[in-house]
DNA sequence: TTCAACGACGATAATAATTATCGTTCGAGA
DNA sequence: TCTCGAACGATAATTATTATCGTCGTTGAA
């Protein structure tokens, strides 16, 4: 359903990002705006294709990257062999099922009042931490004690 | 160079982890331990097949899975389309470029006293916690400021 | 408003990484 | 030593991703 509202905000986020606002851009941006998980870019096409048959994989595929790259979302590929997309945008970590790779939120309170580094490698900067809690999901522990 | 220390050291690995002590694991294992970067497969592979010329490129790759699920050594694929195998033993936690994507190794102690988190999902057992520090390296910084 | 320039799109070929298959060989226990 | 099942090597197949290229859409200038 898109609304003028959302379509204004997405045109200021382009303009703000430097990239030309097109309607595949929008319809995945919506896309991924109201998936609340971590899908692939497989994922996010089957969704767009069912609102703009004729989008190409290639096409999400190219977006994507040109979302992670200006900001707008932000990659989390941790543990798995392919790439996942970040659409929850409330500072959180992630719960990382070590056998079968499901990837759950964690509230930023779990895991707050953490500091940056202070030791960094010359001229590295420090942007933000991703903090990963590696460990068995409760499916997973049945059949592997 | 493979002493008889070396030898029995994995031997006694593999007995725990109940797999087959074989003179291919052998190898990989060696060449892994000697490694301390965070390699990828194909890397592990060169640096094998010039100690052991017959080896196969899925022979490494089962192995070093087999390693990664029994515990041997810790996967670390962050941000990376490719498998990557951490060698360093030492705990500590990792600094990721997220233009060149490289990785840097960080003592624990500039991270440490993090605790395990406390509110988590029924069932969910944390194991350990896995800690990148994203932003760019100073060669990066470079090209785009 | 119209038009040229350039970037974006779609289709698809190509590549890279990884996994599966399968016949042969090796290692551990009888 | 012998036997069985697991591991190996060679390679085909699969999966994920990226590149190519001709066409189309968007934007800014006239």
């Amino acid at each position: 359903m898109t609304s003028t509202v959302q379509f204004e905000h997405f045109d200021a986020l382009c303009k703000e990002a430097g990239i030309t606002p097109t309607h595949q851009r929008l319809v995945i941006w919506q896309t991924l705006t109201e998936m609340h998980d971590h899908p692939s870019p497989e994922d996010v096409y089957r969704r767009v294709k069912s609102e703009l048959p004729t989008v190409s994989l290639a096409t999400v595929y190219k977006n994507i990257h040109l979302f992670v790259d200006t900001g707008l979302f932000r990659e989390v590929s941790m543990f798995h062999g392919t790439l996942r997309i970040e659409t929850n945008s409330e500072p959180h970590h992630h719960l990382v099922c070590r056998k079968c790779k499901a990837i759950l939120d964690l509230d930023a309170d779990d895991l707050s009042g953490f500091p940056l580094p202070q030791h960094l490698p010359e001229g590295f900067v420090a942007e933000q931490l991703s903090i990963d809690v590696l460990g068995l999901c409760a499916t997973c522990r049945q059949g592997k004690p």
